[in-house]
RNA sequence: GCCGACAUAGCUUAGUUGGUAGAGCAAUUCAUUCGUAAUGAAUAGGUCGUUGGUUCGAUUCCGACUGUCGGCACCA
């Protein structure tokens, strides 16, 4: 047999079933070589292949190899409730972004937490056996023989054509497409982490069976760092945050409705403000709409059909109300109160607009996953010739304000979907190549969804990447040739005409709710100093002599506008520092003897310990900038939280 | 909504064969007035989520409810 490897071409003498040939190449390739691949695609190495072709290793530091290695973890982890448990069944194991799972049904028996150790040492046991993972090719008969007491399985395998395949480790078989380690003894720094709930089939209205979570590495250090990881975005997490800086609460009385607490609502106050001023730079106009609007508009919408479940109703004077999910037929409707001109196009109508949904209780997370929330939203009418210079202004406007709040994204473009659409393809083709075009020109990541577009347009999702690695969605663009025609928009164009403008729904920060939990996190609650709930502490260190100049210089910053917060108390000058650190608080002010003989003050940053001494007025001057400038406060990627 | 876990002081939490609860931080008072991440002492703070049941007796065992958490389903 030929492969290519590293550009050189190489013979190979076929051993007895293919293996051997490759444990020869694995040998001369002098590296930790799990699987590999023959143009492009992946084969175990025990794979017997006939072709020749571009041969590529996949050792322990390819980025398969993790997949790779849980796929198979998530086997052993069959393969030890297996032999502890005989009577599960199971359903499917496999590997994730960050690790692995296995469905199983476990019959009347309820999996509890310790029963994850036990499988966890039966899974060592079998890892130390080392036993081969053996790929075995069977017909679909035989296959239905093997799991014929399993009706998952045989599910499964009804729904499959052509080559099945299985694979043995010991006695211990399951059907799969591969790709797998040579053998367990390459599982070893593993760890079973939590239990919960799925759908066979990842569908409702199946049985739920019990999922085991876990994660698999090549080594202790790399198991521990990803633990590490996930600690660290504990330590993240906006509701402790939220908690902690005393940002926002939900009572038992109000299961997602979030209360606003003082250093959350000056948080986001501070964003709102930052939103209404850009809004009015982009050629915005802001409107409010009413939360309450009578049923007959949301029939009119089409909301009611599809969403009158999640949607909370109200009487008034015998009339059926509910309360807005949405703000689009609302801004329609100050569209439609007045005779609109060519001229008048683009007209930017935006909204603070406060949403209800009644979302499913198990749904409810923080500020992630709220019943009431407050969308930075937006309708552009436009006139067709005038849609690409909004798409490309949109995507400016997003790209600042992501970078704003240090978080990266990349773009996803859903287009047409098959059937069901609505509106011309003319319209679908021209918009989608707009949207196409400004986001390739945009110059960032890009993605395209075929056919993942409502049924009403094509749309921009924006993928917000934060210091963790995750991904949130939170902005998009969507252009609605549904809403405009339900509603009868029109304009009258350059020939006396009535024409039907093009709508397009927009936001950016999607929620404040969910943008302020993202960027908790994101930031760990240092908040840049524009938008920081308090902005300087005051620290006299002898509040008997100091107090006098402190409280004057609070009276100053506070004139400039600035959060500033004195603290008197009778604490010794470290324990009032501490505190100030941990509120995250970006400036700390030391008055003491210097500083009031100098008229000046002492300042220390957030998350940095030199001392810096300026006059008042400088400082004024710094902070000002610092606000102007919108710094950040720290480095998300770089900060460490304590 | 579904599966599972959890619910003890403002916060973090200890509390096993069932006999009504301890601690640290925070709070209050007193002393201390201190130069950059925790000064000391004292005081107060709990229907052990709610509610039924078992029991002589329940924070502890069982059930229901509410809420939270981890997932699943859902997310206009």
């Amino acid at each position: 047999m030929k492969f290519v490897v590293d550009g050189k071409s190489i013979e190979l003498e076929k051993g007895k079933n293919g293996m051997d040939a490759l444990l020869l190449v694995n040998e001369a390739a002098k590296k930790d070589v799990l699987a590999y691949k023959l143009d492009g695609q992946e084969f175990d190495l025990f794979h017997p292949i006939e072709k020749e072709g571009k041969l590529e290793f996949i050792n322990k530091d390819s980025p398969e190899a993790f997949h790779i290695l849980n796929h198979s973890t998530s086997h052993l982890l069959a393969q030890a409730v297996h032999a502890l448990f005989p009577n599960a069944l199971f359903a499917i194991g496999p590997a994730i972004e960050d690790g692995f799972y296995y469905d199983i049904d476990f019959g009347d028996y309820v999996l509890k937490e310790e029963d994850l150790k036990k499988i966890e040492d039966k899974m060592k046991e079998f890892s130390k056996k080392n036993e081969y993972i053996i790929r075995e090719v069977v017909s679909k008969e035989k296959a239905l023989e093997l799991f014929k007491d399993n009706p998952y399985k045989v599910e499964l395998i009804n729904d499959l054509d052509g080559e099945i395949t299985i694979y043995k480790q010991g006695d211990w078989f399951d059907l799969c497409l591969g790709v797998h380690v040579p053998s367990t003894g390459y599982i070893k720094h593993f760890k079973l982490e939590t239990l919960a709930g799925a759908y066979w089939r990842g569908d409702s209205k199946n049985k739920q069976l019990t999922r085991i979570y876990g994660i698999s590495c090549f080594s202790k250090e790399d198991l521990e760092s990803k633990e590490a990881l996930k600690e660290e975005a504990k330590k993240r997490d906006h509701r402790k945050i939220g908690k902690d800086l005393g940002l926002f609460m939900i009572s038992e009385y109000g299961p997602g409705f979030p209360f606003w607490l003082p250093n959350g609502w000056t948080l986001r106050r501070n964003i709102e403000s930052w939103w209404y001023d850009i809004s009015d730079k982009y050629g915005y106009k802001v409107i409010n709409t009413p939360i309450i609007l009578s049923k007959e508009l949301w029939i009119t919408s089409g909301h009611w059909d599809h969403y009158k479940e999640n949607m909370y109703t109200t009487k008034i004077d015998g009339r059926d109300f509910a309360i807005k999910p949405m703000n689009c037929p609302g801004s329609i409707l100050v569209y439609n109160s007045e005779l609109r001109s060519y001229r008048d196009l683009p007209l930017r109508l935006a909204e603070l607009g406060l949403v209800h949904r009644h979302e499913a209780s198990g749904a409810l997370n923080g500020l992630f996953r709220v019943r009431c929330f407050t969308q930075d939203d937006a309708h552009i009418y436009c006139r067709e010739d005038q849609l690409e210079d909004e798409i490309v202004t949109l995507l400016k406007l997003y790209n600042l304000t992501y970078t704003l709040f240090g978080l990266d994204y990349s773009i996803v473009l859903s287009t047409r979907p098959e059937t069901g659409y609505i509106g011309s393809i003319d319209i679908w083709n021209k918009s989608e190549a707009i949207l196409t075009k400004a986001c390739q020109d945009s110059g960032h990541e890009f993605k395209i969804n075929p056919g993942d577009g409502a049924f009403y347009g094509p749309k921009l999702d924006f993928k917000l990447k934060d210091c963790m690695g995750r991904v949130w969605q939170c902005g998009t663009i969507q252009l609605d040739m549904n809403l405009p025609e339900r509603f009868n928009c029109t304009y009258i164009d350059k020939d006396g005409t009535k024409k039907r403008p093009i709508m397009l729904h927009r936001a950016m920060l999607g929620s404040f709710e969910r943008f302020i939990g993202i960027i908790t996190e994101n930031f760990a609650g240092a908040f840049p100093c524009w938008c920081a709930p308090v902005q300087v502490k005051v620290l006299p260190v002898n509040n008997n002599i100091h107090d006098e100049f402190a409280k004057k210089l609070v009276a100053t910053l506070k004139e400039h506008k600035f959060r500033v917060e004195l603290d008197d108390s009778d604490e010794k000058l470290g324990y009032r520092m501490r505190n100030a650190q941990m509120k995250k608080i970006p400036y700390t002010l030391v008055i003491g003897d210097k500083e009031v003989e100098n008229n000046s003050v002492t300042y220390r940053r957030f998350n940095d310990e030199k001392q810096i001494s300026v006059s008042i007025d400088e400082f004024i001057k710094l902070l000002s900038k610092e606000v102007e400038e919108k710094t950040l406060l720290v480095d998300p990627k770089n900060y460490k939280v304590n």
